[in-house]
DNA sequence: AAGAAGTCCTGGGCGC
DNA sequence: TGCGCCCAGGACTTCT
């Protein structure tokens, strides 16, 4: 669900209103949701720290505490992050609740159950599997249009797989995957290695495009996202083919169509990108 | 080594 | 109305 626009909405929604307090106790109700440490550990060593910095890595939110602790959460398909007033309930979908030293209260809350949490020392982030291996960040300066090109060079894998794997670009998912190559005007099936460089230049633009705009409309609602606020974003009103399948492209008015790449399903404009 | 498939879960939507 | 089936925005593990 959340991808990195909507990681991001969080993280800046967060990053206003907890940093500087202090974690002043953690109920863990499913234990399973953290993977390290043990859960009697991750109270301990959670209750009494200091909020000092909120960052995103990929589809990754990084709470940095004092002694140089970091809380690494996933949200996965279903997870959100809701910062709420002292008398806000939890529901019962909420499976760790962090009471703030304000009185507020952090609510994570995931359907699914497949949002993981993880506390590390801050210099053992290098070392976590899944998370070392993040690709450059899209919207950064290391994103360029080249690096891109060297990236694709001699990849014998079809486009949409490749956007959707974290170690090539992080934060991507299908949903912005879909808009970028919709907007991009390239097929999800072409082979990576195939793209012109004209194709390579809109892809890089487009990658940038949707995921800024993503972001500026708050993230894409479609069932469960919430912000760090638990409000929706507006983005699913502006999606040109994802989950619009049978509807007219707005481009060339031929019905969006959907595919299956991968196991995951594609929509996609066949007349526009080819 | 790369790529595909299976797996972890719950709930919504659809067809019968 | 109700049941069963399929689908879902992710990513780790296992297989070929």
């Amino acid at each position: 669900m959340p991808e990195l626009p909507e990681v991001e909405t969080i993280k800046r929604d967060l990053e206003k209103n907890i940093i500087g307090l202090n974690i002043s106790e953690v109920i863990l109700l499913m234990p399973k949701i953290v993977r390290t440490p043990s859960p009697q550990d991750f109270i301990k060593n959670l209750t009494g720290k200091t909020i000092k910095k909120i960052e995103r890595r990929g589809k990754y939110i990084l709470i940095h505490l004092s002694e140089k602790l970091t809380l690494l959460i996933h949200l996965r398909m279903t997870g959100n992050l809701v910062y709420c007033s002292p008398k806000t309930p939890c529901s019962k979908y909420t499976h760790v609740i962090f009471e703030l030293s304000n009185g507020y209260k952090l609510f994570f809350s995931d359907m699914r159950q497949f949002g993981r949490m993880v506390l590390i020392n801050s210099h053992e982030l290098c070392s976590l599997p899944g998370f070392k291996d993040l690709g450059v960040e899209p919207l950064s300066d290391t994103f360029t249009r080249d690096l891109l090109k060297k990236e694709l060079k001699g990849r014998r894998i079809k486009l949409k797989p490749l956007l959707l794997d974290q170690t090539f670009i992080a934060g991507l998912g299908n949903i912005y995957a879909d808009e970028a190559l919709h907007m991009a005007k390239i097929s999800p099936d072409k082979l990576a290695s195939m793209l012109t460089h004209r194709e390579i230049a809109h892809l890089y633009e487009a990658i940038r495009e949707v995921l800024s705009n993503g972001i500026a409309n708050r993230g894409t609602t479609f069932r469960d996202y919430k912000d760090g606020m638990g409000e929706k974003g507006s983005n699913q009103d502006k999606l040109k083919v994802y989950s619009r399948e049978g509807k007219p492209c707005f481009n060339c008015g031929k019905p969006i169509i959907r595919i299956k790449l991968s196991g995951r399903s594609s929509y996609l404009c066949a007349e526009c990108q080819k």
